[in-house]
DNA sequence: CGACTTTGACCGGCGC
DNA sequence: GCGCCGGTCAAAGTCG
């Protein structure tokens, strides 16, 4: 192996040299995402409704960090919608598949022409995920010497099934994979994606007792758009965070606050949000589009108080 | 040398 | 039952 051996990833990783070197950029400039994500799979994944309200947003960190509340979400979401409607099968479609993540929802009607951004994806939130305690209880020892062929599976009980945890989907708009979150990532598993020349990329968070995961994918007919899905919670702060004022330096417009203050935080967060922001999937789930760090430059100066007014309150007049 | 990425193989779920 | 496909594993390679 020589690395860099994907030209698919090449192509689109521009100075993208491993993880934590990427800035997450939003902006509150509506225009730049007025077109809607293209990938029918993912249009379904995210609920794209082609009427979200792009001049709601809310900064990547942001959502992820809300993200360890679902508690929190899900309260928010509840206060700010009115229906059920979050993936949006709309044209006739059904076509659902892996990017909905999102189970289903209650049939998720399509949405209302101005029905927003809406959200992408949450799962069940499962308890105990399966898929790890079979990875936990599965006899490491099998390593030593034993030969993949041979990988010790677990014995699943029957109908026992695999429980996820609750999912966020973000649609970014961004030449960089690999969005820099805050938090750390390997990636552990790349795979080619049906229907779309970009692979999907897996990372797992570098915390030891943190199991969250995300995948990163392109959209295959907007490749500056990237699918960022994150699948878990963070049983820890952002490493961004604990350096104190790294975070601030790696996206000086993300919010990071501390862990203590992160529930609620988010909680007011998202009571401020507008009805049009998110709209309430099955518990909860976020489409977030964001920009380029190109255009994030454009963006006025808050001073301090970027780091700590949300994005999109900032923006209001 | 440790952390991380790459990559082919394996596994399980699901549809047919 | 079979095949497809998403997700994961883990050895090997790369990087700083």
């Amino acid at each position: 192996m020589s690395g860099n051996k994907d030209p698919s990833r090449q192509d689109y990783s521009h100075g993208n040299h491993g993880m934590g070197a990427i800035r997450f950029p939003f902006s509150n400039n509506p225009s730049i995402y007025s077109q809607p994500p293209c990938n029918p799979e993912i249009d379904q994944a995210i609920g794209n409704s082609h009427g979200y309200d792009p001049t709601s947003y809310m900064s990547f960190t942001e959502c992820l960090q809300a993200s360890t509340g679902y508690g929190v979400l899900s309260k928010a979401f509840d206060l700010s919608c009115s229906s059920s409607e979050v993936l949006a099968p709309g044209d006739g479609g059904g076509t659902a598949n892996e990017l909905v993540e999102s189970s289903t929802g209650h049939g998720g009607n399509s949405a209302t022409p101005n029905s927003s951004v809406s959200s992408s994806s949450t799962e069940a939130v499962g308890e105990e995920d399966s898929e790890r305690s079979k990875k936990d209880q599965q006899p490491k020892g099998c390593g030593d010497g034993m030969e993949r062929s041979k990988k010790v599976t677990k014995p699943r009980k029957k109908g026992e099934k695999r429980q996820r945890e609750p999912r966020f989907a973000f649609m970014t708009k961004s030449e960089i994979d690999n969005l820099e979150d805050g938090y750390r990532w390997r990636k552990y598993g790349q795979k080619a994606v049906k229907n779309s020349p970009y692979p999907r990329s897996y990372y797992r968070c570098t915390s030891q007792k943190c199991s969250v995961k995300k995948r990163v994918e392109r959209s295959f007919q907007d490749p500056t758009t990237v699918i960022t899905t994150y699948e878990g919670v963070h049983t820890h702060p952002s490493p961004a965070t604990l350096r104190g004022s790294t975070a601030s330096m790696l996206a000086p417009s993300i919010l990071t606050p501390t862990p203590s203050s992160v529930t609620n935080f988010h909680q007011d967060l998202f009571m401020q949000m507008p009805s049009t922001n998110f709209h309430q999937g099955d518990p909860s789930s976020l489409y977030l589009q964001s920009l380029s760090h190109n255009q994030r430059l454009q963006l006025p100066d808050y001073g301090l108080l970027q780091d700590v007014i949300p994005p999109f309150i900032r923006k209001q007049p």
